[in-house]
DNA sequence: ATGAATGCAAAGCGTTTGCATCTGG
DNA sequence: CCAGATGCAAACGCTTTGCATTCAT
């Protein structure tokens, strides 16, 4: 089944809040600190779930506090990557996006629409069936895929209103 | 199916004659010219016919014009794309990678060995039957795709002897 | 107090570009 | 000849790092 996640208000709120407290489990796990930029750069990060580039989520970031310097929020993504809660993408355009990962939707994949540039997740039964049993069939076991699928829209409702 | 190509020497002859036949022509036809540098370049690009980074492709070219610049390498490669005879790739290890296209395999996928990196080619029938039929549902037409399966072997033959 | 986090600026790295020089058609 | 190609070095954009200062625990 294809499709693209939807999410109300109130579950977004819920989603933030539990990846948060387990966030700040794994950080005081570390031995680590919770300080007022990381605990604002990690809200935000979550807050907007979306493959967010560093240099966006700085941007954002400012918003709420202004002189926070983009070194804390590559060091703070660098952080996130290594204790699991995002994971590094790249699509070619010049930039690494950080794709936040919630529990319930582990490895989505990605259309992207080569007119308007939007990128939509979905999650694929099937497909995902086909690539183990390919992988299987080589004798390998699958780790993590990316699979990023470059594609124009056939109707009015897309180009361009990204 | 799922296969790696296997070539002969003879094989690999007749194909990289046939690329650069090819090659030649577009250049012609955009009124471009053949030069001692842009000749080795793009021969060994199809010669060794694999994921190569602009700087392995450097190293090997300077084996026979050991005064060539960095500069006419990426700038041959960026030719090489843009008149379709190469596509980049970015396997996340911090470098492009330019994939030669041989007319008979246009778009293969990729398995990378998280043990070894060893990067192993395949296509499968069914795996694109399924995205085209992804894609088409979500009112879209593929123009490319981009799918890697990060993986480890299950058994002996491979790991670590890439 | 003490190890960690921050901010700033500088350095890194792969890639691109400006420019004077060379070269192929 | 002259547009196009080269080589060099400088510029680039994104990311990382060194270091003195500040902060959380």
């Amino acid at each position: 089944m294809s499709e693209v996640a939807q999410q109300s208000e109130s579950e977004r709120d819920e989603r933030v809040e539990e990846a948060l407290q387990a966030f700040y489990e794994r950080l005081q796990e570390e031995g680590l600190k919770s300080t007022k930029q990381r605990d604002v750069i990690v809200e935000r990060f979550f807050w907007l779930d979306k493959h967010i580039s560093a240099d966006e989520l700085l941007e954002d970031v400012r918003e709420h506090l202004p002189r926070i310097g983009y070194a804390t929020v590559y060091r703070t993504l660098k952080l996130l990557v290594d204790l699991g809660f995002a994971v590094p993408k790249d699509f070619g355009d010049g930039q690494t996006r950080y794709d936040p990962i919630h529990n319930q939707d582990p490895q989505h994949d990605h259309l992207i629409c080569v007119d308007c540039r939007k990128i939509i997740e979905f999650n694929d039964r099937q497909l995902n069936e086909r690539i183990q049993a390919i992988v299987a069939e080589m004798s390998y076991t699958v780790r993590r895929k990316k699979i990023e699928l470059y594609a124009e829209c056939t109707d009015e409702s897309c180009p361009n209103k990204g």
